[in-house]
DNA sequence: AATGAATGAGTATTCATTCAT
DNA sequence: AATGAATGAATACTCATTCAT
């Protein structure tokens, strides 16, 4: 068996098992028995189970990205990509339970050479909504009138006069309220039956641009005023 | 020493030991000396490694809960009752980064005994949003046109008239996701120097008013005005 | 509460912890706890784990050796004597399962403090079967005629000429033989329904009467020969 | 050095260990430093400690069942065939105290995984034992008069014609003796010094035989002659 | 390309025992 | 007459890792 298939393979066990039962009661003993091989192989071409960890790390965080990142048009309407983004989150970790649990569980929790290599891939997705929600800000100056689109982006309406800048921090702060939101949304709609992945991406939807498209704008309850202003 | 305190200490080494190294990670032994006892009293108190992490986990767990929900004035409008809790949340958290390192971070991750109280709680908290926002719904009179959206809103379709009868199901979504996002960001705020508790939950309210406020009319924060009157 | 009362109470705690787990699994907390003391008393009042097993052995030894002679009828014949003597020891042994199993098992496995007490019970036992049986002897020198007494008694007829010395090693093997085929028997008897303890004696006396009437006598199979040629 | 060969040294080092110090009280380092290897290869290949000693009786039920059957001739008398194997068991039992010690004194005081094995060898001796009596049995032809005899001997008063019906309990309690004196004789020899196997056969042989032959007629000792012509 | 044999360094847990009161 | 608080020392068991082949 060539090595880079069996490499897989091991990277393969590796994440299963560190997914289900965290790095440290993870063993090196049932990876190897899981790939069927023996452990000094594992040894040979993976070096050490924090190689190991770094590597799984590595592999699902590109993973995703590649997973998010590629089912996007480019010219589409920022909303539309960020839709289908999320759609394409949602069921990649649908997909990749253990993966998933890698990178969001595990490697978080032990020292740095692991949790800088989830910070890289939490800042690539950052940077790609970033990008998103800038470019709609972009095209909001040559198209005022986003009510009719769809309901997604009739938040961003007021959007025209946000040109100064969003600090860091709050996009940060917004990405990882809308992992959170999204993951606890996943794990709730895989345990309430009736409850499809597309309709909890379209829950998170809803529930998340408005906000975030505030947020970009430096405007908070801008949306209300106008539901105020139509109900009076 | 009397008991009692004693006890009171392992638990406090313990929840630190714990959230910092998870519970594969966290040994007896340094817990034991954290307390400057040694590891058979310890024992002698707390029986196992397992059910001084349960006890950890009941232990925060309750103290959050309690944190979140002593603050809310009942007759309060579910906005502010909502921005109290959020705000006391973030302050717990904050102030408790451990207690939350181990309800969030490390109880899920480790079988039946440990999560299921973490679940407990997360329903407690769910409970409460789902109150608030159901309360929400029954004080509102009319809501906007949101009709005829897109796919996106289409669960949201025929709500418009809804007072009283927004289906569970989908309170319970947002509330999941409310919660997770409350989470999430609470990691974030702990671990990102110079974030202070309101503006975790500033960026969280304002994140998640609005969405809540697409599906329900009539909300009453009342920091609206500023902008408004700037909006005007 | 008086001492004596409480050293009691102890005692009869670690006898039964450990007749039931053996000297080394036994726990002083369980011992404690089963009288609802607490240790430092046990410590006080017998010293150590070693003493109060020693004490436990003293003790059960004393008591089984006043039961087996307690019952005995000094004018009696002897195999009367053995029989009321073997009827007794079952007894007791059933009543005293705790402390037959000190004895038989539990103490004979660790180093010599404790060995030695059982070998002094021991040696009183097989002193006094070797006594009856001698006794035995004597009295068959004016009564020839023993076989009409009674059957247990038929087997001692050719002893007259028994004044030969008969080994101490042979007396102590038959002693292991009979308390070994008593202790089986004793275990058998239980676990089977319809068998009393006192069957079991019966049959252990018949079974060993007569091969302990042949050794003290240096004969072997004699009764055989008697049958054989009655036979013929 | 090949496994096999390791888990023999093993093996050969736990059941000297546990007869000695016994179950409890045994260690798994004392183990391995007497192999000359470490800990956790004994782990590796024994697993643990209970199944260690679980593999030891086991071994050494089936050595000695071996050892006491693989000596006697099938179509020999059954007192000769007893005989034969009573030398055999006293011979292996002084060749192994060891194991004897594990199988006598541990094995029978840890609950059911390891009392159940010796069981199941005693069952056999036992079962072997029966067969040779019960053949006895429907070799014989007219028993002596035992009839009117005492309360001790009148389970077995109606037996004198009963050439094949000797009630399996009866047989069995009888069995049952044997094999008790059997192994309390044996533990007894083997820490005895200059008795040999020869001579505790012996012991036991004249002790039982008589016995037994006081329930079944016609057995056939060649040794017999010997006193047979002393007594004439 | 692959493994059988082996281990150093830990980890949870238990227990007999003491001291101050 | 009695105990609450506390521990030193041991023990079963695990795991990442290596070496010779």
């Amino acid at each position: 068996m060539p090595r880079a298939e069996r490499e897989r393979q091991m990277m393969d066990a590796a994440v299963r098992t560190f997914g289900q039962r965290g790095y440290r009661a993870a063993s090196m003993d049932e990876i190897a028995e899981l790939v069927g091989v023996s452990k000094p192989l594992v040894y040979l071409y993976l070096n050490s189970k924090e190689e190991l960890f770094a590597a799984c790390i590595r592999r699902e965080s590109e993973a995703l990205v590649a997973a998010v990142t590629a089912g996007v048009e480019p010219g589409a309407p920022a909303d539309r990509q960020l839709w289908t983004g999320l759609v394409a989150f949602f069921a990649h970790t649908a997909e990749n339970p253990h993966g998933w649990a890698v990178l969001h569980r595990q490697a978080r929790m032990h020292g740095e050479p692991f949790a800088a290599e989830v910070t890289k891939m939490r800042e690539a997705l950052v940077a790609y909504v970033t990008g998103l929600i800038g470019a709609t800000a972009r095209e909001a100056h040559g198209t005022p009138d986003l009510a009719d689109r769809d309901v997604v982006n009739r938040d961003l309406a007021d959007r025209d006069r946000a040109d100064r800048d969003v600090a860091d921090r709050d996009v940060a702060g917004l990405a990882q309220a809308l992992v959170g939101a999204a993951e606890s949304l996943a794990a709730w709609a895989n345990e309430t039956p009736g409850v499809s992945a597309k309709e909890a991406a379209a829950t998170l939807m809803n529930f998340a641009w408005t906000g975030l498209g505030n947020l970009m704008a430096g405007e908070r309850w801008t949306e209300q005023e106008k539901r105020e202003t139509a109900h009076l």
